[in-house]
Parts: C-alpha cells; sequence; structure tokens
RNA sequence: GGGUAGGUAGCGAAGUGGUUAAACGCAACAGACUGUAAAUCUGUCGGCUCCGGCCUUCGGAGGUUCGAAUCCUUCCCUACCCA
C-alpha cells in the first residue's frame, strides 16, 4: 500500500529548498497512485569528482526518501561530459577523463551512494548513451531552442560576466546536455542542490520542446562546510566524507561551528520534526550547552555511516584524545634507522612526513607543537636515537609509533 | 582585424629598478584559553642551513643592467571597447 499523497508530500517537503512547481509535484503523484506506476526520479552525479560528502548526501537522502515511498530512482553518471571536461573551476584546466576513469568513478560513486540509497532499487545510467550519439547537427538544433539572453539569467554566468571572468561557449552547452538526460530518460522529477536550479529548470523547457512532460524540480539547501561559510567541498578541505573513518567523521562534526547545528541536524539526520524542534528551541534559548547537542549529532552521523557503537567509541577516543589530552588508543607506527650518532628532530619529521619540510618542522619544533613520549621538544637541534618504540604528537592530532629498524 | 587593461605565494590583492622571500585580507598550521578540532587572542605561514647566511620564486622564453616582480623583445592566456 502505496502512502497518500499528504504523506508522500509531507516526507519530500523537509529540508527542501523549492519544488517547482509544487502543483504538479502532487499531480503527478496523484498519477501515479491511480495507475500505480512509479515516477522517475533523477539524480545527476558528476564522475570527475568521486569522493562523496555530507553535502552530496543531502540530496541522496532526498532521493532515498522518495525510493521509499515507493518511486524509481535514476542516477545519471555524467561520463560524457566529464569526458569533455568542465573548465568552470578556471585557471586550472581539468584533465578530461577518458572513458575508463568515467566508468570506473561512476562505480565508486555509486559504491559510496548505496550507503544512503536502496542499492538493488537504484538504476544507474551513463549519459553518454544518447549525448554520444548526437551529431553536430543535433546539438545545434538543440542549442538554437535556447538563447544566450537566457543563458546569461543564470546566476552565475551573471556573475561571471559582470565580473569579466572567462565564460566558454560549451559551458552554455551544459545545462542543455543535461536536459536531455531528462528527455532521455523521462525524467518526472529531477533532484539537485539550489546551485543547479537553473539547469534543472531548463530540462522543463527543453522537455516540453520534445514533447514530453515538463520534469517537477526539487532543490536542497546546499550545506555549509565545516568551516562554516562556504560550500562543503573536498577541495576546501572543509568536507566530511561519507568514507571517513568513524573518529574522523565524529571530530570533523564537532569542528562545525554552533551556528550549523540545526541545519545539519535537519539535511543530514534522520532525527524527527518533533525533536528538532525540541533543538532549535535548545539551541535557542541556550537552556543546553551546545557542546553537547553537537556532540549528539556527531554520534548520530557516524551511527548513520558505520554503526552507533562506532559511534560510542569515536566519542570516548576524542574524549581521551582532545579533552582529556591522551593518546589515542591506535596509533600508526612505522619504522625507522636511526644508526649510531642519531638523527636530528627535524631531519626524523620531515622523513616520517609529519612535516612537509625541514622548515615547517622547525616551525612546529619552535612553536610548541611537538613531543616525544608526552615529553614537548623544544630543541629544534635536538637528535634522537631510536632504541625503543617512541610515540612522536605534532600538533594537536597527529601521532606516529616510530619503532627502530633492525 | 584594431585598441585598452591585466596574468604576483593555496585563494583574493598590493608592489612599477636596489634592505622585496615580496604589504594586506582569507584559508591553513602552531600555541594560549575553552564548551570542542566552536568562538576569541597570540604567533607562524618558499626551501636549505655549520643560524652567519645560502638557494629558488612574481604567466613562458630570451635580453638590458652592478642589480629586475618592476625596463625591452617575443610567445601564451584573460577581460573590456571598437570592427
Amino acid at each position: 500500500m502505496s502512502p497518500s499523497v499528504n504523506e508522500q508530500m509531507d516526507v519530500i517537503k523537509r529540508g527542501v529548498s523549492e519544488i517547482i512547481p509544487e502543483d504538479d509535484l502532487v499531480r503527478k503523484i496523484e498519477k501515479s497512485l491511480k495507475t500505480k506506476t512509479p515516477l522517475n526520479v533523477k539524480l545527476g552525479c558528476d564522475p570527475s569528482r568521486p569522493d562523496l560528502h555530507l553535502g552530496h548526501s543531502v540530496v541522496l537522502r532526498k532521493l532515498r526518501q522518495f525510493q521509499d515511498l515507493g518511486h524509481q530512482a535514476i542516477l545519471i553518471v555524467g561520463d560524457f561530459t566529464g569526458m569533455i571536461g568542465d573548465p568552470s573551476g578556471r585557471n586550472k584546466t581539468r584533465p578530461a577523463l577518458g572513458i575508463e576513469e568515467t566508468r570506473k568513478n561512476g562505480e565508486s560513486y555509486f559504491e559510496q551512494a548505496a550507503k544512503i540509497l536502496s542499492k538493488e532499487k537504484t538504476k544507474m545510467v551513463y549519459n553518454s548513451e544518447w549525448l554520444a550519439k548526437m551529431s553536430f547537427a543535433d546539438v545545434i538544433k538543440l542549442a538554437s531552442k535556447y538563447t544566450v539572453a537566457r543563458m546569461l539569467e543564470r546566476d552565475d554566468f551573471t556573475l561571471r560576466y559582470k565580473a569579466g571572468e572567462p565564460i566558454s561557449v560549451h559551458e552554455f552547452l551544459y545545462p542543455l546536455a543535461q536536459a536531455m538526460d531528462s528527455v532521455a530518460i523521462n525524467a518526472d522529477i529531477e533532484l539537485g542542490g539550489t546551485d543547479q536550479k537553473f539547469n534543472l529548470l531548463v530540462g522543463r523547457d527543453i522537455q516540453r520542446e520534445f514533447g514530453k512532460e515538463p520534469q517537477v524540480i526539487l532543490t536542497t539547501p546546499i550545506l555549509v562546510g565545516t568551516d562554516g561559510v562556504e560550500k562543503m567541498s573536498k577541495s576546501l578541505d572543509n568536507y566530511i566524507g561519507l568514507s571517513d573513518s568513524p573518529k574522523e567523521m565524529y571530530g570533523r562534526t564537532l569542528s562545525i561551528p554552533d551556528t550549523q547545528i540545526y541545519d545539519y541536524f535537519l539535511l543530514t539526520t534522520n532525527v524527527g520534526k518533533k525533536e528538532l524542534a525540541g533543538i532549535k528551541q535548545q539551541l535557542a534559548d541556550k537552556s543546553v550547552n551546545p557542546r553537547d547537542i553537537k556532540r549528539r549529532l556527531a554520534r548520530e552521523i557516524v551511527s548513520l555511516y558505520h554503526s552507533p557503537s562506532d559511534a560510542t567509541a569515536a566519542e570516548e577516543e576524542f574524549d581521551r584524545v582532545f579533552v582529556k589530552k591522551d593518546m589515542p588508543d591506535e596509533i600508526e607506527e612505522c619504522t625507522y634507522n636511526t644508526s649510531g650518532a642519531g638523527v636530528t628532530i627535524l631531519q626524523l619529521l620531515s622523513d616520517t612526513q609529519l612535516a612537509a619540510s625541514k622548515s615547517e618542522a622547525r616551525r612546529l619544533v619552535e612553536q610548541g607543537g611537538v613531543s616525544i613520549d608526552g615529553e614537548k621538544v623544544s630543541d629544534s637541534k635536538a637528535t634522537i636515537t631510536i632504541t625503543k618504540p617512541i610515540i612522536v604528537k605534532v600538533g594537536k592530532r597527529r601521532f606516529l609509533k616510530i619503532k627502530p629498524k633492525k
């Protein structure tokens, strides 16, 4: 028995930014119920960035909800577009990916997305399937259906244009290519972050041009990264990776600014409506230490991608290392041969990659950021001879156990 | 095709012949503090060093000069205006 229209809308509307047009969505769901046909829910993924993080999880979770409501999830891997290489990052010519690479990344994307999606119920398709078959004439015909003025309406094009930044012609083709995906798979709904709004809307226009019923678009808010300012992204290193270890995930979650706590609960966890309201209240009236709410958040997130027991373990570990400033229970190990005379501390740090260079090692030592077996090393000229395993700590959270090499 | 303005460290942005390894801001890192890897404050932030220095960087390649990020030539790239 499928949930009613109202029940479905209730689930769908949680944590979304916009549904355009909402009436059409209701109509589509009604029709789907009547004809017992699931809706095709589309999500595009970029195979050039195969490392998924919590930011991606927002929209993937939304897709999962559609699956749970009995609809068909379709993941589109943009292998064709990936082969051309999207330069919109600019100043770095992103190398165009080979076909094998896009496939490999697509697989890896799917594997990671499966942590959230129901694997069996997800259809994955590569857009080269239809885009590669288009002739240049087809492309010109497609391009004729959209005007430059309309393209320039897009927010980031407008901004870049006004700022005098380059916009390549083929960037205009991307939204059109994405729209063709919607045509090809008969998308009823397309999901995306709010930054995708324009592309998603183009899909509607092009579907109409091809005599199809336009898709409903649903945008989810962009999750802010752990820095609390920028969009979460790997290149800014403000992300929480879906494949991060429980420790890493827990720690990174605790490093988000207090102001982001609620949004994270709303967008990345399954915490229910009532509880959410309670959390909002507690944060507003400061009746509970935000730290404790944040710890709860971190446990929720680790539990989702690992397990509740991993979450508890990660929390204990965190308390031990950062609150009590003790040693972690597992430390990476390596062996090092200090020979007879020993090595300088700087050499050791740079050889073991604990510091990027000797200069950096010197800085760390001089700033009091290095200790061996709990003893601070403050002399950058110190010489070390390793005769038994030692534990070197650099900064707040880099530990390495170094054993003598026989 | 013609013209103008540009290309500086991870990013943004000063600097237009000589203490400039290059101001400043952001990010990052370290320390203090704490409620935590939040916030705040302080410091660091090209590499090597016998700590006196040495070496390599300002789109690429040449050149002028005792000396160049700064001047010249040429090439590449970007934006804007005109056609």
